[in-house]
RNA sequence: GGGCCCGUAGCUUAACUGAAUAGAGCAUCUGACUACGGAUCAGAAGGUUGGGGGUUUGAAUCCCUCCGGGCCCA
């Protein structure tokens, strides 16, 4: 039984009986905390119906509940609010039905299905903070769909081709000397980028000396001999030579390995990999079909254009006068070799930064105009770039805080107060370290989920590793000491069950307010899809657990002397937990059963 | 030149898409363990929602205009 829902119904009923109308749009929100009541019936849209006052129509919908609904024990009317009471039989029965339903909140398969890709790094260097905020984001996303009933696939795109990997294998081949993870013990991606800054350094030399020699700055920087280099390998790899696609080969797979490692720790996975250097030369077809079909149009130069000015946007290049391809004709081809790899998806989800706004906007339209139905349900899971409290993370001025590195950090963090509080005697250090490592996690993706996606966000590292307050260890605390509660009743042999919870006359305002917390559950899963925002997830499974903490707080459990109440506090409890548990895992955060 | 996004307490943020006195966390101050786990809870203080105008019974939310910050397009 869905309390809002079936609520809804009987506002419908009342209204319809009461102003012989039907109404459509039905205004429900939670009570304020300064009046009694649960949920708030906005009465000034249907005075139009009823042709009477806000509190005149308030005060005829809530007499006519109360009689009527079977729901409501009385209401109070301020203003146009109506405030409505629910009668603690309901909230019983409400609250039974949810424990009695084990698999309350998740949608059964719907036979529908979606594709999310996030990460799809560059492989010339670490993943950093932006990739955690992303990948966090899409993995979320990928869950939240999951627990809506949608089968989904999770994909990313790798940039493993290019002008930057070939600057990595440039300056390799020139200092490496041969040096591999294995010989240095380095992760394999933090090698490839070691690199990576090498040629930035010796480049910037080289063209600065050229400077001095009398070079101008343009011409300098084309002639830098490590950039001939490697603008050299890149042509190379274009014609397959294969000396150089053996070198490409192997410095990618140790970035791939050393990906693979940071990964795996933040718990996040793929269901296939696309790689730009197979999809790299897709979508030209496309784009000359196009062009037979009069979607696109061809200058005098040979170049081919696609205008949407009459979608409020310009004019866009597909294909150069010479023939090449442009990003966006590759995303053309790659969304289109997605459709046909996975037939059944209704749509994509691209979780890629605020700054492609544009780019995924044309790219939507342009597959429209093609004649994909599909593009209509493509989404650009578009979020804000993540700021330090010193500004924009630089790569060129080294402010850029690495993934790796970070979750140390956290991980260290939340050890050292673990160990502090020493709540967990009896523990192996393995244990601890597992308990870490899930608080650490916990408190970082919380972190980066608990914002809205689109808006720029400020990660200041000091504040981040704060376990207390509106953070994810605050969350799992909450559900570590229910969890000891149940572990309490347990050995006690107090074993709820349906026919018990039915005896129970009475609530308290604290209990009322978590049954329903957890009502809202449904609606804030359904509302976090239509969003594409773990933040609704986030928020929520803060406010269930506050919610919880009050009751805790006040209300004795164990000392209740009525076992049918304690019978019912302790389903309660279990049902609280699980909920929890099920939020949080959605943003992919594990919940400890100690800590 | 054209277009998009953002601005809420000192700081980080929320507000169910137009509803009640704008809600939290951190920091500051005060209080609560002989009860189930104090990584907790209660309370105080802190706001002209960047400024101004408009629409509306009602605006942080919609429209216009400035100011400030960010980002795209050729």
């Amino acid at each position: 039984m869905n309390l809002d829902l079936t609520l809804r119904t009987e506002i419908q009923k009342a209204v319809e009986t009461l102003f012989n109308q039907a109404v459509e749009q039905i205004q429900l929100q939670p009570t304020n905390a300064e009046f009694e009541g649960s949920h708030t019936l906005v009465c000034f849209p249907i005075t139009k119906i009823s042709k009477k006052s806000p509190e005149e129509t308030a005060r005829l919908i809530g007499g006519y509940l109360t009689l009527n609904s079977g729901m409501v024990s009385h209401f109070n009317v301020v203003k146009g609010f109506l405030n409505l009471v629910i009668s603690d039989a309901i909230w019983v029965q409400n609250f039974a039905s949810i424990f009695t339903n084990p698999s309350f909140g998740t949608t059964p398969p719907t036979g529908k299905e979606i594709m999310v890709e996030y990460s799809s790094p560059n492989t010339n260097k670490p993943l950093h903070l932006g990739h955690l905020r992303n990948n966090f984001l899409g993995y979320s996303v990928a869950g939240i769909y999951k627990a809506l009933g949608y089968t989904v696939h999770k994909v990313q795109i790798i940039n493993d081709r290019g002008i930057h990997i070939c600057k990595s294998m440039a300056a390799w081949k020139l200092f490496g000397n041969g040096e591999t993870p294995q010989s240095s013990g380095m992760k394999g991606d933090k090698l490839v980028g070691k690199y990576y800054v090498e040629f930035d350094k010796n480049y910037k030399t080289q063209v600065k000396e050229l400077e001095e020699k009398g070079t101008s700055r343009e011409d300098a920087e084309k002639e830098a001999p490590i950039m001939k280099l490697a603008v050299h390998m890149l042509q190379q790899w274009e014609q397959k030579d294969p000396a150089i696609l053996q070198l490409w080969n192997k410095m990618n797979s140790w970035v791939y390995d050393g990906f693979d490692v940071t990964y795996k720790r933040m718990g996040v996975d793929f269901d296939k990999l696309y790689y730009e250097s197979t999809t790299y030369l897709l979508g030209k077809d496309e784009v000359l079909r196009g062009l037979e079909q009069g979607v696109f149009f061809k200058k005098e130069d040979g170049s081919i254009w696609v205008d949407l000015t009459s979608d409020g946007l310009d004019q866009k290049v597909l294909l150069r006068s010479d023939g090449t391809s442009v990003y966006m004709t590759q995303d053309i081809g790659t969304a289109i070799l997605r459709f046909r790899d996975f037939p059944k998806i209704e749509g994509q989800v691209y979780t890629v930064g605020n700054e492609q706004e544009y780019h995924f906007k044309v790219l939507f339209l342009i597959l429209g105009k093609l004649g994909y139905e599909w593009a209509k349900k493509c989404y650009h899971l578009s979020y804000g770039m993540v700021d330090l409290p010193t500004g924009k993370m630089k790569s060129r001025e080294g402010t850029v805080v690495d993934a790796d590195d970070l979750m140390d950090e956290m991980v260290d963090e939340a050890e050292k107060q673990t160990r502090e509080l020493g709540k967990i005697e009896g523990s192996t250090d393995e244990e601890i370290k597992q308990l870490s490592e899930m608080i650490g996690l916990g408190a970082l993706k919380f972190f980066l989920l608990k914002v809205d996606p689109k808006k720029r966000m400020m990660f200041d590292p000091n504040e981040s590793i704060q376990l207390q307050g509106h953070t994810g260890p605050f969350i799992q605390y909450a559900h570590a000491r229910i969890k000891a509660i149940l572990r309490k009743a347990k050995e006690m042999g107090i074993h709820p069950d349906t026919d018990s919870l039915q005896e129970v006359k009475s609530l308290e305002p604290e209990e009322r307010e978590v049954i329903f917390k957890i009502n809202q559950y449904t609606i804030k899963l359904q509302e976090a899809g239509r969003e594409f925002s773990p933040a609704i997830i986030a928020n929520y499974a803060y406010e269930l657990a506050k919610e919880y903490n009050q009751f805790y707080q006040v209300i004795p459990i164990f000392s209740e002397g009525d076992q049918a109440k304690l019978k019912f506090r302790i389903a309660f409890s279990q049902v609280t937990a699980s909920t929890i548990k099920k939020a949080m895992n959605l943003l992919g955060i594990e919940v400890p059963d100690k800590m």
